[in-house]
DNA sequence: TCATATTGACAAGTTACATGTCACTATGAC
DNA sequence: GTCATAGTGACATGTAACTTGTCAATATGA
């Protein structure tokens, strides 16, 4: 039946999800970065400079954690703040030539792994599967909300 | 190229994973239950009575958080220690009649709501989905461990 | 019987957040 | 311009869900 089989996915979920981000953390020994933190450079990397709301809105949490996240990668000399034309008081954070050098090995890295990975799978069931989860998760969110639509 | 899709795969665990407790969680308004709680009711009606150790090592969590939910469990009259043949030291923690009707009312709501989903899936998809997530997870596991094997 | 392991209880520490407040700064309607 | 309203950085505090460490009581097995 397809529900016990759907009720077995939405629960490994949190599995999936420890061995993820345990594996990027091992990814991360010796960069200096932090899964968080990696985040945020993540997010400078793919979209460029922004602002710390901006990047509170992309990583779905709040914009005062993100400060401390960003503070850290400031403090770090992994981002610098940038002039912003738009708002004088919330100046753009862009990646410092480290900062970029960093996260691209990172990514870089995480991506040999995953390709490494890919040679067991082949794309159609992983099509289906990215397919499945998606629409699962979008079912899911409504379900959480104060008043589920 | 499954690279690509295995890797926005392997980042869509996170928001699966909040996206279902939080469902979780509001499933369980009105209960007095916590997820960690009904995590562990759920372990003693799917298995029966079973030591503190026990359970932890189904949750794959330490035994000393663990022992602090059943004391909660305790208190609220949910569940309650039994005599345990083979140590007398580590009693049985087995549920009580309004222990056994809160989890089988919560997990019957949360079922209900999953065969609903499920009426949007088929199949082969969600079995597809779900081999792959699995296999994805013991390839994932190996790599956060401090020697990756 | 005696070394070793198991268990419950308790104390602390940690991580990854959320929430609330303040002062400052923009922005847009007028 | 002016003024209500919203956005922002900084800071403080709170919280859930853990981990780690320790101790004394108790088992277990050679």
């Amino acid at each position: 039946m397809t529900k016990d089989l759907l009720y077995r996915l939405i629960w490994l979920s949190r599995p999936l999800m420890q061995a993820a981000e345990a594996a990027v953390d091992r990814g991360l020994a010796g960069t200096g970065l932090t899964v968080r933190t990696r985040a945020v450079l993540e997010i400078l990397h793919d979209f460029g400079d922004a602002t710390v709301p901006e990047i509170a809105h992309r990583l779905e949490i709040n914009r005062q954690y993100v400060q401390t996240m960003v503070n850290e990668t400031l403090a770090s000399e992994l981002t610098v703040r940038r002039a912003n034309p738009r708002h004088r008081a919330s100046p753009l954070i862009g990646l410092t030539a480290t900062g970029r050098e960093t996260i691209a090995a990172v990514l870089a890295a995480e991506r040999k792994l995953v390709g490494d990975l890919a040679q067991s799978f082949d794309d159609a069931e992983v099509a289906t599967a990215l397919d499945v989860v998606q629409r699962l998760t979008e079912a899911l969110r409504p379900l959480g909300r104060e008043r589920p639509a």
